[in-house]
DNA sequence: AGGTACTGTGGGAGCGCTCCCACAAGTGAT
DNA sequence: ATCACTTGTGGGAGCGCTCCCACAGTACCT
């Protein structure tokens, strides 16, 4: 049966032409067949068919990465180290849209983490050897060189947030401006008269149009908005703590905080706690991403829930079609791509 | 600069050839200095890295997959639904030291779920194209068909448990056996008299290797095993649960529980305070793996940790030797490769 | 002087595909 | 009957490498 201790070689997997000369067709046919394309006869594409079960024809990917300029595998690239990948179900959320999205295609899918300096270099190496075909990027930071690096290698991609109002890339995003309104308007229809803001990294676009939707939503309801009532946080437990400080002591009278992350407003409840704060009774909260931590909260904490999964989905599709377009049939579209997706606000009894 | 609107084809990525010319030499001497053979002038190779360098060069991975018939890639699978990935540290801890093994090497690693059948089938084509070089496989069942076809496909592969006490993949295990009797003699050591011990699920090897090590760790000790404190669980809580249950009703008298798992235990506990039994004073729990539940159980459980992150950088390298093995150079080795690790135990307050 | 061995090198052949040109055969308008 | 398409098909060329054979050059024995 097996080819007597031979060198590895010719181990027998069938080719094209094999499976050509089987069915009594050209290469080129069989081929055409492989790849469905439509100029193709009922009667011969039912013989290639035949020929490739019998055969158990499987395609060299490597062959057709080379002749084709190919890969048929698209890279999500998570520029954190695997540490916060694993913790954060923001990451496996995103994994489950992108995998629903490829579910159904031939192509492969890369994780692969950049979080140290080592780990970026080689991605770098990979990008420039052209290994994938497209890439997806999730929580790049504003000056990262890595999205110019992708559009100087002309590679497709798509990026999770865009980097500011004027994005090159394609994009996908959750309604920042609109979650954080819905967020302020839940505030005010409780009853809150004085809601203060902790942003998260300014230098984050998602932040900035949270803190303008925050803005939006006080004055469209009649109430001015107090700059004092805003104080910057980096999205972590400790900045939300110092936040939190600054503002009470700032505006001891405030009846409601609205902070732009579930984490944030974990750092900002031990704050209260300590300063004899009831949540909700005297001040009520809120945060953003609807993460785990919000469900374990004491109390629970009402939070505005991002399409995370869905934004996966999103962004393979999209990603998909620049591929495609690349290639060359190409009925280039080109036309520039901004999705935003709508969020949700989660009420639990913290507000 | 860049091509007048040219259809994708030569973007101008230097080839062999290129930088063949550049350097004066020909393309089998940079193919030799690219890939690091030893007979190659000293003179020659620098002139041809600095050609390479001075053209950018990065070799084609698609042309060198079909020349060598090889990818430079392989694959962890994971038998597993992807939320199991993500909320089991087991495969983070796995992943970073597959990580570490694979970092100063051109290796690739993909994650492969295969916990659907839809899952499985797509797997089942990727290994049949020989996409990768070799696989990692972790928590493998025991009627599991994933190992046979490796071994009919040809594809090196390295197993984290073996199936059996005569596995015919080259496998990393820890010490079950000794991780079970460290258990065992720590409560004796503590004065407990009235050992019991909750299994894994049976058909798991390692499970069987845990139960031989309670054992044992009894005789040795001079006790005799009594086959009624032995009570066949399944790794999970509610397995945990009932064991327990049994156990109580038939020997009221245990004054400790050694289980198969961390999660075991947490379901062994609920039973034992519901029973109005104090965790250590009445009965001393041990659990296994070291999960972050053990950590943060109430009281924070003993547990014998297995050396995951090692087992996962040793499963590696057994996995390059195989598939260098497998290259033209080839100096078989082919010893069998059985590789088994020290577990430790972590006392903590519940025994 | 001839033989033998090694070292370093060039380049042909071929890996298994895709792309595309060429062309046969059929279809309908002129 | 001629021309102009369309549809389906075969197969050459070429993608960028690796492998390996051939061979020049040098070194060291007989």
């Amino acid at each position: 049966m097996a080819s007597h201790g031979v060198r590895g070689r010719s181990g027998g997997r069938p080719t094209l032409e094999e499976v050509a000369a089987r069915a009594g067709v050209g290469r080129g046919t069989v081929s055409r067949v492989i790849n469905g394309s439509p100029r193709v006869s009922e009667a011969t594409r039912a013989a290639v068919e035949a020929a490739v079960a019998e055969l158990g024809y499987v395609p060299n990917t490597a062959a057709r990465a080379l002749a084709a300029n190919r890969t048929d595998a698209i890279a999500l690239v998570v520029p954190e180290p695997e540490t916060r990948f694993f913790t954060e179900p923001y990451f496996s959320d995103m994994l489950r849209g992108v995998g629903a999205a490829l579910s159904d295609t031939e192509m492969q899918l890369l994780l692969i983490f950049a979080g140290s300096d080592r780990e970026r270099q080689r991605l770098a190496q990979y990008l420039a050897a052209h290994r994938v075909d497209g890439v997806l990027l999730v929580s790049v930071h504003a000056d990262d060189p890595l999205p110019d690096m992708l559009s100087q290698l002309e590679i497709p991609a798509v990026i999770s947030g865009p980097r500011s109002a004027d994005e090159t890339l394609t994009s996908v995003d959750s309604d920042n401006y609109g979650g954080a309104r819905q967020a302020v308007e839940h505030l005010i229809g409780r009853g809150r008269r004085t809601i203060a803001h902790i942003t998260g990294r300014l230098d984050v676009y998602g932040a900035q149009r949270r803190v303008d939707g925050y803005r939006d939503a006080l004055r469209e309801a009649g109430h001015e908005v107090d700059e004092l009532l805003i104080e910057p946080g980096d999205f972590s437990e400790g900045g939300g703590r110092r936040a939190m400080e600054a503002l009470l002591e700032r505006r001891p009278g405030l009846d409601a905080v609205f902070a732009a992350s579930d984490v944030t407003a974990a750092g900002a409840r031990q704050v209260l706690r300590e300063a004899g704060r009831r949540i909700p009774d005297d001040v009520a909260l809120v945060g953003y991403d609807d993460s785990a931590i919000a469900r374990h909260m004491e109390p629970p904490l009402t939070s505005v829930r991002q399409p995370i999964e869905e934004m996966g989905r999103a962004m393979t599709d999209l990603l998909l079609r620049e591929v495609a377009d690349r290639r060359p049939s190409a009925t280039r579209e080109l036309e520039r791509r901004q999705m935003v997706l709508a969020t949700e606000l989660v009420e639990r009894a913290s507000s």
